[in-house]
Parts: structure tokens; C-alpha cells; sequence
DNA sequence: CCACCTTACCCAATCGATTGGGCGGGGGAA
DNA sequence: TTCCCCCGCCCAATCGATTGGGTAAGGTGG
């Protein structure tokens, strides 16, 4: 149902505009109120009931509602009159709103932005719109921005701050709302995420190849599935190689440049022995990583080797370039609108988990 | 008219995981539909429209339209039953939707990303919804994602990605449609910004006074008005100061890492004198530069000075810590939403400049 | 005692689109 | 010829909230 109206605003449609409302210091060809089905009905002499069953059948000639000719007629002057449904009004009658709301920890987030704009794209192609706010990954937050959009009438929700100790998800689920997770998965919810486990195992062979024996991880924070699938699928393979992981060898720490450098602090204080690798678990963690391990006097992909995760666009630009794992973010977001239809349409779902691949650069070459 | 709905979700069923998928998902406790104000008057036998006048009149006792005591009972209820208004019902009658449209080149742009946490928070603040979406700098991306927010009868829009000679915004004018322009400016219309001018002279003088004479710019896009007026800031006050710059010296590009390193072989390429100071007008093409400029084999802060724009959370961390100056990007983001209320309510609108400093530090220590 | 005003409500239309139920007329089948 | 069905369309209720226009009851002033 989409009116691909140019509009070019001419002068055409002669439109009496209503006399009353003239005045207001916009010139006339605006304040002209939009074009609504009654008015399409009115000039075509049928009734409005049928218009909008014809345009409601879009490309079938609306069978047992119009005949051919009148479904033609609507559609040539919907088209010329640039008229577009008015989405509250259909959806205070339908109980859809073609809305889907995306709740993220914070939009600043890279990582989750470039996942929105998958979300975004993909929404659009099912004629939804998609509506973004930031949670802060804080509990109270995350509520609070559900219940805003639950009273906008969203049909669904994408959330991409899940929590693996939350309680938010099992309460919505309760309470019937149609919601799937992105980029953080949470056991017995329909999810699109990477597949973490693999992107740390990517690592561990990638590391362990390399000659590392002695390695380290900065694992994010201990609520986000991402972190710790990423860290276990690590740590498993690398002791699956036969390799050693110090106690105090993975620390938890925000996501950011600040939590990185923290946790690279803190493992240099408390490592029995300096590790010649290590595993940031995402790009920024990483460069924070970097930060501190150079201002420990350290060289980075010559003294220290560091792997980051996701592969954001500035990992390749940096002085020294990162390695890391290629999350392929854009379809995640896709991903989690497709699954989102699905649950909206009672299909049955099964989590989406995308392939990652590593890419290897000098700060582990 | 926020209802402080707290949503303790009763008997706290212990979640019975599902197997697979449990396809019957939503228990009894669900599809309860919503309460309205038809529910509430009925159940305190009065008329829906007093329960209506009562809500709507915040915190005054609603003159003429109850008593105190009916105007208590009846915000009592609200709370207890959970009562939210219904927003396209409302704007279905009122008009008004309590929504804005935010349009930027990308949010995947931590700029932009940030600005929009700033109009987020600001929307909320005067009980309005966001909404965004990404242009990519395209103007026929950006028309029709106008069109979009349009048709869902946004109340007004933001522009993030407004072009210097671009055509959308003297159209939408002219159709009487309430926006700003937030980031980039565009004369004669509201605008909220970074003073990018006084921003290019900060960095003029830090680099003179730093001992300077041979400099380069990375310029950013023609069509941005950040590129533009941080550029000609910056050409301005060198000149001023009795600078020199070359022609050449100028490569206007994008804003992103892949622009700023193009940016820099382009120069390196062209230039008649080695510069010995970059200014990038933002922090990726800055950071691209640095990447440029390594892989010619020169340290950056010791060979060659390099200052970005907008001191991203990352310029501080970054391995060789880069110096930028600072732009408020969440209080440009508040201040669109301001400038966008003011419109709403047809008061005048003067643009707002928010002030940047300097951050100094090793890039052109 | 009456006119008048205020208080505290109720009534009903309205916004734009959707949708179940009709209904007349024409054509095919029996 | 008669009955029935289907085509093509109309009617009217409906979604939830808002709002201009009442209207009774009670109080006040003259």
C-alpha cells in the first residue's frame, strides 16, 4: 500500500480550501489538509467504504468489492491527489499501528546503531515504521521506554539490551507482547544475534596459530550474552587446544574505550604472568585496550597482540590496525525484523545466530 | 500526563520455559486489552468526557469540569487500573500526534548518533515520541523519508542532513511544514549547531601558536555546512594570523575514516610543501588521516600534527590520543528539539550556536 | 421571590479508516 | 419462467479521545 506520490505541490486540485482556517502566516498552498479517503470517495461519486477496500487489495481487483474500471478510477485519482492513509486513523480501527518499537542500550553504541539501520531497512520493507530509544542498559530505563512505547501501540518490540539476569522479558512475555531480542540472546526468547561462540573460538585458533600460549580477555559485562558467549566460546576452544587460562586472566568491564583500558589495568596488576595476547570483545574495548597496554610502554602487534570484535569501520583505519571478528550487523537488525514478523503472524521461531569471520590485521599479525 | 503505571505483574508465574517454542505463548493475564477512558468513566458512573477533561487538566482541578473530589476519584483509578491515553486516538481528533521526525545521513555517524540521544531525551521531556531515520546523505533518500514521517503526520522534523543546495527545505517551507535544521545549517532557516566557525579559528590559533606555517585541511563534504564553515573558520583566522595556505592545501570529502585518509593522499599527493599540521573536520576523517599518514611511514605528533572535530569518546583513547575540539553534540540535539517547540507554537526562532573548546593533546602535543 | 450565575456534569458530533451486513439487478441454471 | 447466486456497491457501526454546547441543581443578589 504504498502511493508513490511525488508531490509536487502544484498549483492542480482546486481544492477549495476551507475559508475559516486562510489566515495562519503560511502562504496557500499549504495548512491545505490532507487528502482523506471521504474526499476520494466524494469526487469519484462512490462511497468511501469501497475505496478503501480497494486500495486495501492492492494489486487483486479487490474481488466482490469494485469492479475493474472503479478500482482503476480510485487508484489514478488516489495517485493524483497524493493521497496517503492516515495511520492512526486506520489503526485506531484495526488495532495495528504498523509500528515497532527498538529498545538499545544507547544509539551511540556503534555497534547497535549500524544494527538499527538493519532494523530500519527491513521494517520499511514491510511497510512498518520503526521507532528507537535508548535504555542505558539500566533496568528502571529499560521499563520505563517499554511502557512509553507499549502506550504508543507498538505491535512488537526489538530489544537489544537484554539482560541475562533481567526480569523484564519473562514479565512482557507474560503479559503476551509480541518482542524478540537482538544482537543479545536471552534462553527461551526468540533472538538475532552473531554467533559469539564461534567468533571467540575464531579467536583462540587465530591466537593460538600465532604462537600465543599466554593470553587474556577483556570480557564485558557479565549481564550481556554477548560478552559471555564470546569470552566461553574462547576460553572452551583454547582449552580445548591444550592451552592455559590464568585465574584473573578475564575480567569483566564495560563495553567502551573506558572499560577496556580498565580492564587491560587490571590485568596487568593481577596477571601471575604477562599474557602476549589479548581478547577485547568488542572494538572499543579494544582500543581502550590499546590505550593503556601503549602507555604501559607496549607496542601492540609486536610486544602485545590484541583482537577486538565486530569489526566496526574504524578498527581497519586505526594507526595500528585491529584485528577482528566480523559480526555482520546490518542483517542482524534484518534479521530481528524478520523474526519479529513471525511471532507477529503466530509463526513458529527459531533464534536467528549469523556467521562470523575473522578478519586479521597487524595488532595480531 | 505521564502515569506513573508501575506494572507488578501478579503472581509471578515461574516462567515455564518453553521446550522449543510454546507456540500458545500468551496466557490468560494477556490480550487484555487496554484500558480506556470509557472504562474508567463506567466504572465510576460518570460521562467518558469528564474523565476526559479531568486527565487533561494536569494538575488545576479541571474549573468547571468536576469537582475535586470526582477530579481525585478519577486520577485514583488512572493509576490503579493502569490507565495510558491512546495517542492515535488523541491526535485522531486533536490532529496532533506528540510525534517529531528526526531525519540524519546516518546514525551509524557517532555525531549524529549522539545528537539524537540528546533530541531523544528532550522529546521525552516535553511528551513527545521520536522518530529517526537515515538519508544517507541522498536527496531522494532524504524526500522520501520526509514523505514517510509525513504520511505518519509527524507533528515537525529535524533535519541532520540538511545540503547546502539542496531543494527539500525551501519546498517544505513553502508547504508549511514545521522543521529545524540541527547540525548542519542552511540560511534562513532554524538551525541548532556547533559554532563549527569559531571551532576552525580555535584550531587555526592552537596550530600557529604551536609553531605552524605549512597546514592542510581535510574539509569534509561541499554540500555540509560543518565542512564548510569549520574549513573557512580555520582558513579565515590563519590568514589573519599572516598564514598561508596553499592551494591544494584544501580537499574537500568525507566525513568518514575512508574520507580522511583519502583526504590525505590526496594531499600528500598534491601539495607543493609538505604541511607539517592536518586539521580534519571530524574525528574519523581524522582518524583515517593518522592511518594515512602512518602507512607513509610518519608519527603522528612528532612528524605531523593532526587535530579532529568533535572529540568523540574515542579521540581521547585512541592509541596516539588525538586532539579535537569539542562540539556539545547532545545539547545541539536539545537544542533542535527546543528550537522545533518554539516553531510548533509559532514564536520566533533565532538559530543557536553552541560554543566549542579545544581539546589538545598528543596528536598536536 | 425571581433573575442570574456558577458548578458539575452529560450529550453527541467528530477525527479517518475499516468491516460485517445488506441490497438491487443481472445472468445462469433448472 | 422461476429461483438463486454473485457482482458491485452502499450503510452504518466502530475504534478512543476530544470538545462545543447544553442543562439541571444550588447559591447569590436585588
Amino acid at each position: 500500500m504504498m502511493f508513490g506520490g511525488h508531490l509536487t505541490a502544484g498549483p492542480n486540485v482546486p481544492s477549495k480550501c476551507m475559508g475559516t482556517m486562510q489566515e495562519a502566516s503560511v502562504n496557500e498552498s499549504s495548512r491545505r489538509r490532507p487528502v482523506t479517503i471521504k474526499d476520494l470517495a466524494s469526487q469519484l461519486g462512490i462511497h468511501p467504504s469501497t475505496v478503501s477496500r480497494v486500495l486495501h487489495s492492492e494489486a487483486e481487483v479487490a474481488r466482490g468489492a469494485a469492479s475493474a474500471e472503479t478500482a482503476r478510477r480510485v487508484r489514478e485519482l488516489a495517485r493524483k491527489l497524493e493521497y496517503y492513509p492516515h495511520p492512526q486513523a486506520a489503526g485506531l480501527r484495526t488495532g495495528r499501528t504498523s509500528l515497532l518499537g527498538a529498545i538499545v542500550p544507547r544509539l551511540s553504541d556503534l555497534v547497535l546503531a549500524m544494527m538499527y539501520e538493519g532494523v530500519e531497512e527491513a521494517a520499511a520493507e514491510l511497510n512498518y515504521s520503526a521507532f528507537v530509544m535508548n535504555s542505558r542498559d539500566d533496568p528502571g530505563e529499560q521499563r520505563r521506554k517499554t511502557e512509553i512505547m507499549l502506550a504508543r501501540r507498538v505491535d512488537g518490540l526489538i530489544f537489544g539490551d537484554a539482560h541475562l539476569d533481567g526480569t523484564l522479558m519473562p514479565e512482557l512475555d507474560r503479559r503476551g507482547i509480541p518482542f524478540v531480542l537482538m544482537n543479545r540472546r536471552l534462553d527461551g526468547f526468540p533472538s538475532a544475534t552473531c554467533d559469539d561462540i564461534l567468533g571467540g573460538e575464531l579467536v583462540a585458533d587465530h591466537l593460538w596459530e600465532k604462537g600465543h600460549r599466554q593470553v587474556a580477555v577483556a570480557a564485558g559485562e557479565a549481564y550481556a550474552s554477548t560478552g559471555v558467549d564470546r569470552t566461553s566460546g574462547f576460553v572452551n576452544r583454547w582449552r580445548g587446544l591444550g592451552g592455559d587460562i590464568e585465574p584473573g586472566a578475564v575480567v569483566w568491564s564495560g563495553f567502551d574505550t573506558a572499560g577496556g583500558s580498565q580492564a587491560v589495568e587490571t590485568i596487568l596488576q593481577t596477571a601471575r604472568v604477562m599474557p602476549t595476547a589479548v581478547f577485547a570483545v568488542n572494538d572499543f574495548a579494544a582500543i581502550g585496550a590499546m590505550g593503556a597496554l601503549r602507555s604501559r610502554g607496549l607496542t601492540v602487534g609486536q610486544d602485545i597482540a590484541v583482537v577486538g570484535f565486530n569489526d566496526t569501520p574504524i578498527a581497519a583505519q586505526l594507526p595500528i590496525p585491529l584485528s577482528s571478528v566480523r559480526s555482520p550487523m546490518l542483517e542482524i537488525g534484518k534479521a530481528a525484523v524478520q523474526l519479529l514478523r513471525k511471532v507477529l503472524n503466530r509463526e513458529s521461531t527459531d533464534s536467528v545466530r549469523l556467521k562470523p569471520d575473522l578478519q586479521v590485521r597487524e595488532s595480531s599479525g
